[in-house]
RNA sequence: GCCCCCAUCGUCUAGUGGCCUAGGACACCACCCUUUCAAGGUGGCGGCACGGGUUCGAAUCCCGUUGGGGGUGCCA
């Protein structure tokens, strides 16, 4: 593997956070496109946040969006906690050639003597002091003067005065090594040569350089992308808005749908539309090209792109793809009433009626129920009128002798019979909606009755005109 | 407070000095289609934050203002 090497590093939050996935996505399609690697590396040293099933969560749902760890330029993962030697160890290599010195103040002592001096943040006073390792006493960096200017792929060069950087702690008091620390040790240890990652990270970034720097090593290609926000215009978090991808996934939005939407947060793929396969975005994908402000996540977008993917479904993709919700435990109907063949004739109808899978069963639901569940206002709705009794009537005696059950048989059936009683179709198929589907409103009646049969039509007709006068 | 980033329709964006009386998509509205609801089609609404420059010419370049966001931990 001689490519550039990318990283992607979340912390095992227990989910996979929807801004870490289109990072993740942005640097998965480099490293593909540009022959390169994507290494996977896990940000455990947080104890209170670290359980091997948050890994595999993260893991599965990167496999979900298509970021397979079977794929070659898949790398890892990695779990920053083992390399917790190697953080310490380099730390004191940085106090042992100067570039870092011990503190012994506590964050208690640095606000006293700030309040006492009038200042703000630590002012470097245990610089020269010449202290030793010793319990409770912190390793800082010795941040050099000059400035420090990072060439970010995103934004161009941005530079920072390091004498208003001050003095960061690298190993806390009880001697573990602090995240900045821990990730620029990582990335060289792992030899990557391109970290992108969310704006969040760009103030503290001149930090990392300069430890790239004291360990005379060539700081990696940044690239700061913008942040995900809600419609406050906050960054989106967990607290208050929803970014579990897995969410979105277990509620029935699709895999395709969803890479494509986050992919758009920030970026256009080429050409006339905005729905664009993997392959091609892979190979368009720029980080040159990546807008530089925030994005709002907007469901209503993503839906739509959601309903889109669905559309375009064969019937028996869109089968396979909805049977975890079709073949529920909570379906509304017996699951072992479901079949099959049924639903792969109803499916081009309820296709364009989907926002996600998790609507499929709500519309077919009438085809697998023994005894279909009328709505009382959709029933009363619909049989109120004067001629419904007549609809039935016609209905059942047009039905009743039918030869040939077909959508275009039954409408023609049923037109006759609007006719003889001065209704239009729409008018006249209503109360055969209800009687047989339970509601006003669903997928097209004639296509339905021909999937539903004729005995259970039929059935269900009498069912119904038995209850009206 | 200080540092950094950002600024085109409500939203996501195209646009890299003349092709812009600013294009598309989502949302919204209207109409068409129609077997309910969708989907689809057509049309509409709607934007370059503001002020100075630079230039023959600025959404595009520069400066400032305003606004928004991020960072500033012995969190990651």
């Amino acid at each position: 593997m001689t490519g550039p090497r990318y990283r992607f590093a979340p912390s095992p939050t227990g989910f996979l956070h929807v801004g870490g996935a289109r990072t993740a996505l942005w640097n998965w399609a480099l490293a593909r496109k540009e022959g390169g690697t994507f290494v996977l590396r896990i940000e455990d040293t947080d104890e209170a946040r670290n359980r091997p099933e948050w890994t595999q969560g993260i893991i599965d749902a990167l496999a979900w969006l298509g970021v397979h760890a079977d794929d070659p330029h898949f790398e890892g993962p990695y779990f920053q906690s083992q390399y917790a030697d190697q953080h310490v160890a380099t730390a004191q290599r940085l106090f042992a050639q100067g570039a870092a010195y011990y503190c012994d103040m506590t964050p208690a002592d640095i606000e006293a003597r700030n309040k006492a001096e009038g200042t703000q943040g630590y002012q470097g006073w245990s610089r020269d002091l010449g202290l030793g390792p010793g319990p409770g006493r912190v390793l800082r960096f010795r941040v050099p003067p000059g400035t420090t200017v990072v060439h970010d792929l995103v934004r161009g060069d941005v530079s920072f005065d390091n004498a208003l950087i001050e003095d960061f702690v690298l190993l806390r008091g009880n001697g573990s090594p602090m995240f900045l620390l821990a990730n620029v040790v990582d990335d060289l240890a792992m030899g990557i040569t391109h970290v992108i990652r969310a704006e969040e990270h760009l103030s503290n970034t001149p930090k990392q350089q300069m430890i790239w720097e004291a360990l005379g090593a060539q700081p990696p290609v940044w690239g700061h992308v913008p942040l995900l926000v809600n419609e406050q215009r906050k960054k989106i978090s967990k607290r208050r808005d929803k970014v579990a991808l897995e969410q979105y996934r277990d509620e029935g939005y699709l895999a395709q749908a969803m890479v494509n939407y986050l992919m758009t947060l920030g970026w256009t793929p080429k050409g006339d539309s905005e729905i664009a396969g993997w392959a091609s975005m892979e190979a368009d994908f720029r980080l040159e090209d990546v807008n530089h402000s925030p994005a709002f996540f907007d469901l209503k977008k993503l839906a739509a792109f959601n309903g889109e993917y669905i559309r375009a479904m064969t019937p028996a993709e869109f089968l396979e793809a909805g049977r975890p919700w079709l073949t529920a435990a909570d379906a509304p109907y017996p699951v072992d009433r479901f079949d099959e063949g049924v639903f792969l004739a109803m499916a081009p109808h309820i296709q364009p009626r989907c926002v996600t899978l998790a609507d499929a069963p709500g519309l077919v639901d009438f085809l697998f129920q023994p005894e279909v569940a009328v709505d009382a206002e959709a029933w009363a709705k619909a049989t109120g009128t004067p001629e419904a009794v007549a609809v039935f009537r016609g209905a059942l005696a047009a039905y009743e002798g039918l030869g040939d059950w077909s959508a275009d048989a039954l409408k023609a059936g049923l037109e006759a019979v609007g006719e003889a009683n001065g209704l239009k179709l729409g008018k006249a198929q209503a109360p055969v909606r209800v009687a047989v589907t339970g509601r006003t409103v669903g997928p097209p009646l004639f296509e339905s009755l021909e999937c539903l049969g004729r005995d259970e039509t039929l059935r269900r007709l009498r069912l119904a005109a038995a209850l009206l006068p």
